[in-house]
DNA sequence: TGTATTTATGTTTTT
DNA sequence: CATAAATACA
């Protein structure tokens, strides 16, 4: 670069900077912690830096910056773009970072060239023959539980040896099997897990000396965004890439921890001083996003974490409204109050995408849905992997997938009777069974049917032509992802059967035109991509990254999704016992309440201009109404700054909600018991078998005298208790 | 074999 | 409530 030029850069890029800003970006030597409060600029200062790097002391491709999102991978990188920094520099999360290298040295990795990261629809398959295959029953471990556990020590840096040799006890030990299993199940079928990603990279760098200077000489310097959400294993990547060069620049917020239960580890951040003795340290504590009163609510919020190192946010932004405290009576109201208010603020003018609601659950989202179809109110969640997760979508992925990795079972499985082509789940078995008989991979078997004794004639015929189908298909994984996808759909015969379809449901069909449309654009952003990279694409997709911005319609996530963005409108809610701090049971071994405290803190802070937060005196939870009480997060905020509002009760049309007093358990309760008599009105006398205790979900089961038995939710069973001396 | 219906069962949060 | 698995039926 031309050095008048370069000045003219670097003048730009250090204008308008507050000078803890401009040192941050300027301090180009050395480690460096960059700890930004909520709102104070962070995004803007790590883009600025990572150009000022770019610009002086190095050139773009040897800049590496790894962001929490793809969304804010792109936002970053199409920054430094219109910063004049090109295109070069290497901006993506640490998975894709991952898959990236892994890819490229799957040699070294000890990998096939062609795995494929299996989703966690996929790795639930796998464990599920894992726990069968150790002999075991899914009814005892529960492949959910146990691949919480696998994932946990996946994070921490554990492999299936070195986690067995860790177990401490019998249980331990089962799930050490199964663990070992499950390796041997993702191996067979060339496939990694997410975890998979971070582990193996981290494994390969700790010993290989090379690959490490290979990498420290590529990048020459290092940012990571969020790194108070880092795990054991991003955090053995970080340093594994940036031992010699120490060029890292580590960016985050202790407050804003809120992926423990991933495996995240807060003592990232805090350590990194003792981690790098000579790191340079950077506080940004001026907020440029909140009012006065926002950022006090969230503070004086914040402040009663005890495990925390002080800070205090400032602004000189105006004192703003009131933070309002909406008490309704349940989640209709709730929605409805939010439905409604959104909806005056669009008739006076105002743009929906100003406004978000955030939750804590997923789960929350459907009544507030609901509330804004019947108001009129566009809007858009982001749950962009719900997308990939529907039935028609995983069919044609699950062609792409066993074309570019025949190994996978999962995906071959599918594909072979989608749509129905008459080889059902007797033959597959049959075909799984040669497998493992003959050890064979399952994709030969199914290539080569005839030596498959056990199978009928027909059963060989049909399994041979959907081998000649997929060899036909074959090329198409090396070809442009649009065309490639258009073919898939129209050659398996999926496009004709969802034709068929669409006179009584047309959404398949659409869905796989916009899956068309995603390929397809995909193909524009990048031009020499071919099928198989876009399949990585999508399958390193998040929730976050399809939301759209200057939409025009009002945004729905979850609390997590919410980190790092920000809005003028925000509505928090279900701030109630157990929603928010979210909590399953009394004695929940994962409880965080500092954390959950630190994720309230995170949505309050998304607000710029206005922030409300809701609570309902029932909600609904599992189909059953709950009382709730308000979140104690509520009590901790201060009386000066926050607004009670009531927000009306009945105001909702609520015309199908049941009348009776349905979701009581019986006064009695703790008088009933196993061996009790009870009378229904339908199958009169019956005796207790057993009781699950479990507040509003406890269960009985009774055997009738009539000989029927069934399991009730008490709180919903027309049971009575029966004494002794009332039987005849 | 494939589809429709019933029934059991379970849970945060995400790359 | 919502989904997955089990079962009944065409």
């Amino acid at each position: 670069m031309e050095p008048v030029l370069r000045d003219r850069l670097t003048d730009a890029l250090l204008a308008n900077l507050t000078e803890p800003q401009a040192e941050a970006v300027r301090c180009t030597d050395g480690p460096l912690l960059v700890l930004a409060g909520a709102g104070a600029g962070k995004t803007r200062v790590i883009t600025r830096r990572a150009a000022y790097l770019a610009a002086t002391v190095t050139r773009p491709w040897n800049v590496l910056a790894i962001t929490f999102t793809n969304k804010a991978a792109n936002e970053m990188a199409e920054r430094l773009v219109a910063m004049g920094v090109g295109r070069e520099m290497t901006v993506c999360t640490f998975h894709a970072l991952c898959a990236r290298l892994l890819r490229i040295h799957h040699g070294r990795a000890g990998l096939p060239r062609d795995f494929t990261i299996f989703d966690v629809a996929d790795q639930r398959k796998v464990l599920k023959e894992a726990i069968a295959a150790a002999g075991l029953s899914t009814d005892q471990w529960s492949p959910a539980r146990v691949q919480g556990v696998i994932s946990q020590a996946k994070n921490q840096m554990l492999t299936a040896r070195a986690y067995e040799e860790g177990a401490a006890d019998w249980s331990q030990r089962t799930v050490a099997r199964i663990y070992a299993a499950y390796e041997e199940g993702l191996a067979r079928q060339h496939g990694l897990d997410f975890d998979d990603l971070l582990l193996k990279l981290a494994l390969l760098l700790r010993g290989d000396a090379e690959l490490r200077g290979e990498i420290e000489r590529r990048y020459t310097h290092v940012l990571i965004d969020e790194y108070q959400d880092t795990n054991a294993a991003q955090y053995e990547i970080a340093r594994h890439i940036t031992s010699k060069n120490a060029n890292l620049c580590a960016t985050g917020d202790p407050d804003q921890s809120i992926y423990g239960w991933r495996g995240a580890d807060i003592r990232n951040i805090l350590r990194f001083e003792e981690d790098f003795p000579q790191a340079h340290v950077v506080r940004l504590e001026q907020n440029y996003r909140s009012t006065k009163r926002i950022l006090s609510a969230a503070s004086h919020l914040i402040e009663h974490n005890v495990e925390r190192k002080d800070k205090t946010l400032w602004t000189e932004n105006p004192e703003g409204a009131r933070v309002r405290v909406v008490s309704v009576e349940d989640a209709e109201d709730e929605a409805h109050f939010i439905a409604h208010e959104v909806a005056r603020y669009r008739a006076e003018g105002g743009n929906l995408a100003d406004v978000a609601v955030f939750y804590r659950l997923n789960s929350l989202s459907r009544t507030i849905e609901e509330a804004l179809i019947r108001a009129g109110v566009p809007y858009q969640v982001a749950r962009g992997t719900e997308f990939y997760n529907r039935k028609e979508i995983k069919d044609v992925l699950a062609y792409a997938r066993v074309l570019t990795n025949p190994f996978d079972e999962v995906s071959l499985t599918r594909a072979i009777n989608t749509p129905a082509r008459g080889i059902g789940k007797t033959t597959i078995d049959r075909l799984v069974a040669h497998a493992q008989a003959t050890g064979a991979p399952l994709h030969a078997v199914v290539a080569a049917p005839e030596q498959v004794a056990a199978l009928q004639a027909a059963a060989k015929r049909r399994v041979a032509g959907f081998a000649q189908l997929l060899a036909s298909l074959a090329p198409l994984v090396d070809g442009r992802p649009r065309e490639g996808i258009e073919q898939l759909v129209s050659l398996t015969g999926i496009q004709a059967e969802l034709a068929q379809l669409s006179a009584h449901d047309p959404e398949p069909a659409q869905n796989v035109e916009e899956l068309i449309s995603a390929a397809s654009a995909f193909e524009e952003a990048h031009p020499d991509a071919t099928l198989r990279d876009w399949l990585e694409y999508t399958s390193l997709l998040g929730d976050v990254d399809a939301v759209e911005e200057d939409t025009g319609k009002l945004t729905l996530m979850t609390l997590h999704a919410a980190k790092g963005l920000e809005f003028p409108r925000v509505y928090v809610i279900a701030l109630e016992d157990g929603m928010l701090p979210f909590c399953r049971q009394e004695y929940d071994p994962t409880y965080d309440e500092e954390e959950e405290r630190r994720l309230c803190f995170v949505g309050m802070t998304r607000a710029k201009q206005f922030l409300t937060l809701s609570h309902a005196d029932y909600r609904m939870v599992r189909g059953v109404a709950e009382r709730k009480t308000r979140s104690q997060f509520l009590d901790e905020l201060p009386r000066g700054e926050i607004e009670r509002v009531d927000g009306g009760t009945g105001s909702a049309d609520k015309g199908r909600r049941a009348p009776r007093n349905r979701s009581a358990l019986p006064a009695d309760i703790e008088r009933w018991q196993v061996h009790g008599l009870v009378r229904h009105p339908e199958y009169d006398l019956g005796r207790i078998v057993w009781i699950r205790l479990a507040g509003a979900q406890t269960r009985v089961h009774v055997a009738f005298q009539c000989g029927h038995e069934q399991t009730f939710l008490l709180a919903y069973a027309d049971l009575t208790r029966v004494e002794f001396d009332e039987v005849d």
